[in-house]
DNA sequence: CCAACTGTATTAGTTCTATAATACAGTCAA
DNA sequence: TTGACTGTATTATAGAACTAATACAGTTGG
């Protein structure tokens, strides 16, 4: 069953697009594999305390992306091909750093200082993740 | 008067934000400097092809962040002190590597391959850029 | 002065996000 | 088998984002 102990909604972003990009940065990451159940639309909108509704539409659009499979009366699966996932990986990361680096360009920050303000963060959030490990 | 020839609207975020950034960035960078005059609601709504209030949106919320100052009858005028600007440089900076990180590392990517990445992007819109101005 | 431009305000309608309350039919384990 | 759980569908409501049309008052240049 697929956990969703790390997921942090933010505010600004719609929260059925963060579930989908929760699912599918995990299938990149390979924590997420092929053939893995996903909770059930009831339980995990109890757990992140949001509608039911919310969360289907989130499924919904992994059905219709062909990443799970989903079927009435049993729980949604994982169905991700090693060329899925590369493809995943591409796109996402192409969006990412693609906005990353208009926003840095666009306030005049050089690539030099790009890399060490990344440097900076990466590390923080390396403590923020062990901190909340150990605690 | 405030250029907006490098403004490019993305989809899915709100319009409004999008001004509210390109406006903040802009001043970060100093090509968008104190004094500055802002082109009218309706001229830069006819320019981007949206609605005018819209823009007024916009800012009205620089208004409220007092990086703007306005008065009926005359256009709005950029008001910032270097005070502000570094606050904004520091606020915006943390947002944007704070996403891009925690986007990464959801990923499963390591420091090395972000740098890889984002240095052929860089080169990537830097040679764009070049394009655009020589055709 | 005054016409053309400015910022500001109001009302109305559409789409999207999210919630809420049901309802129905399929799966599955006890 | 059967009861509890599944996915799926429908309808209603509310707020945000965006568009649209209009109105009013202040400024500024010719």
């Amino acid at each position: 069953m697929i956990s969703f102990d790390t997921f942090k909604p933010t505010e600004g972003t719609p929260i059925y697009q963060q579930i989908l990009l929760y699912i599918k940065r995990g299938a990149v990451a390979g924590t997420i594999r092929d053939g893995d159940e996903l909770p059930s639309r009831r339980v995990l909108s109890a757990l992140l305390g949001i509608n039911p509704n919310t969360v289907q539409k989130a499924f919904h659009l992994l059905e219709e992306e062909e990443l799970i499979v989903s079927q009435a009366g049993a729980k949604s699966v994982m169905k991700i091909t090693e060329e899925k996932i590369q493809k995943l990986r591409e796109d996402l990361l192409r969006e990412d750093i693609r906005s990353i680096t208009g926003a840095l360009r666009q306030m005049g920050i050089s690539r030099e200082e790009a890399f060490k303000l990344i440097d900076q963060f990466w590390e923080e959030e390396e403590t923020e993740a062990l901190r909340s490990i150990f605690l």
